[in-house]
DNA sequence: CAGTATCCGACCGGATACTG
DNA sequence: CAGTATCCGGTCGGATACTG
């Protein structure tokens, strides 16, 4: 068995702050622009509710994920950016992202033509 | 940026998979065990449901993560154990598994001080 | 032993309308 | 613009009892 070094606690508090039906392409438009303002993040993710993108984030802020930066003008703006903690969540989201295109290759491009479909 | 290579298709691909309240103990069962038969499962894993354990046994093999071998027995013997593509899961669950210690580490000893107390 | 059948409550994602 | 309030329906985890 070559892929023993792994304990499964530290899994589920990864998987659980990853769980949550928006959230890997939240991170992922975080990872390419820096920093967006909310109304970018509702525009550029098709259908969500803003009360659920805003649930999102706010448990992303809550597990120290991302970062919320709030300009007190009026009309507000916020922006959101990936902490420290985020950022080193890259090479782990590569490993699956790798992992997915190499032995479920199926599945994502199925997921893909959904996507075009619906969208 | 350094990481901007994953796309969050594979990413959903692969959390989808993976989420499941017992699929990550599954998992590190099976890493470790080679082959294991349900009753044996159901007794290491404390306090799930046979009803729940049984979904993710098979959500997991529509997955084609694990492999479900029965001997045609009285009484009915059934082994699980992973396939390729789920030893393939190795490293990136290992990376999973190594962000959280490293940078999410008050959540995974919380969790485990959780565990003792529960358990 | 392994699996199925019911039933249930909690939670989550979502739609809509409203506020500072 | 960003965020809150309400309400709703589906799904998920779970408890219990039964079957081959």
């Amino acid at each position: 068995m070559q892929y023993q070094q792994f304990k499964h606690c530290g899994l589920n508090v990864a998987l659980n702050m990853l769980s949550g039906k928006w959230k890997p392409i939240i991170l992922y438009h975080l990872f390419h622009q820096q920093e967006m303002r909310f109304t970018e993040l509702w525009r550029i993710i098709p259908k969500v509710a803003k009360k659920v993108l805003l649930e999102h984030l706010k448990q992303m802020e809550a597990h120290e994920l991302i970062i919320r930066e709030e300009k007190h003008t009026f009309p507000p703006e916020v922006y959101y950016r990936l902490s420290e903690r985020g950022k080193a969540l890259g090479p782990a989201l590569s490993a699956l992202e790798l992992w997915a295109n190499e032995y479920a290759a199926d599945e994502v491009t199925e997921l893909k033509q959904r996507k075009k479909v619906t969208a």
